[in-house]
DNA sequence: TCCATAGGGTACGACTCGTACCCTATAACG
DNA sequence: CGTTATAGGGTACGAGTCGTACCCTATGGA
């Protein structure tokens, strides 16, 4: 039985699923090679001659853990439309695909080639394209100076967001925060722009 | 000849010493218990029965390479002040010791406790302190609103430079990014508090 | 039909962490 | 001035991990 033997796509995928199971059930820390081979039901070498290290695998593979589309609130306020984004960020880095995804960026930080891969992987760019919008619709109803629509200030609540997280061990940022960075940081900056 | 052994107080010293220049030499990463021991001329059992894990080790020991005090820059005006602040920071973090401490801060991540003390270690208490004094100066002059005296403000700048290192594996920010923030971030937040 | 390629099985070297054991210098105490 | 509990020192070990090497074989294309 099973005397088929994969090869290529279907055998990385394979390889691909488990290590993503890995990472679900055991985290960054817990995702061996070893288990993710016996899991796949292959051997390190069909890993290693695709992905140079663990940290690689584990970064490829945590696609698969994070297909959630990326939020994008339009709730008919700037305040609104930000506090439910960070909202939506909470509950995902709060998350164990959170932890996970904190992990990699651990494990990716000294790398260049990977902490680019992990910047795609975990939708950073089209993160800006959404506050950015935001920062546009605030602007077209009055509610904002278009001064405000700018990278910086649309980058910020994400930044002192995440660092939060580093501040904090702990993975949850209580709700009261989150509007705290928007009332007392990001309304004031966006006023503060006119 | 040393036919003395040492103890307590001394061989803590000793082995402190030693955790630290591996940490100077080469990183957290390469701060192994084994060669901590070696170099400490003693062994790990001494080690183990004072700290418990690596991490623990590796934090008591950072405290002998940030010795640096910290910065309180008084330049006369609020935007001076906060870019000379970002340059100190930035120079800190940029250096092996900022990549240390990044390193600890991330083994750090999930026992709350290492993460309290790594907060006592690295002085963000007073960190906050030098921060609130500089906006304090600056509404005394009047040149901020008394408002802007806050918390969340005071802490804004530092939470997006850090973000900015984890963004960027690279340990270097430049220094345009620096009067960026300050410039598109800190100011018009601080103005935005009116 | 034949063969280069990619999988599979397995073992291994190297390195860590953290623990266990046994012996001995040291300092406090009777 | 002995005696003894304590803490150091030496050393070895179990367990886990990464990444590599070797050898055999199924597979699909030439």
């Amino acid at each position: 039985m099973s005397g088929r033997r994969r090869r290529g796509e279907e055998l990385e995928q394979a390889i691909l699923r488990a290590a993503a199971e890995e990472l679900r059930e055991s985290g960054y820390a817990g995702m061996t090679m070893d288990r993710v081979a016996a899991r796949a039901g292959t051997n390190k070498n069909a890993i290693y001659r695709r992905w140079p290290h663990r940290a690689a695998l584990g970064i490829a593979a945590y696609r698969q853990l994070s297909d959630a589309a990326m939020p994008n609130p339009d709730t008919g306020s700037l305040r609104g439309d930000a506090l439910e984004m960070l909202r939506q960020i909470n509950a995902t880095w709060s998350s164990p695909h959170g932890a996970v995804l904190r992990d990699l960026l651990a494990a990716a930080a000294d790398e260049p080639e990977l902490l680019a891969l992990m910047r795609e992987r975990s939708g950073a760019a089209s993160m800006d394209r959404v506050w950015i919008g935001m920062l546009e619709r605030a602007a077209a109803r009055g509610e904002a100076p278009a001064a405000a629509v700018h990278h910086r200030v649309a980058t910020t609540p994400v930044m002192v967001l995440r660092a939060e997280y580093a501040v904090r061990g702990n993975p949850s940022v209580p709700d009261e925060v989150l509007v705290e960075i928007v009332d007392e940081v990001f309304l004031p900056l966006v006023r503060g722009r006119g």
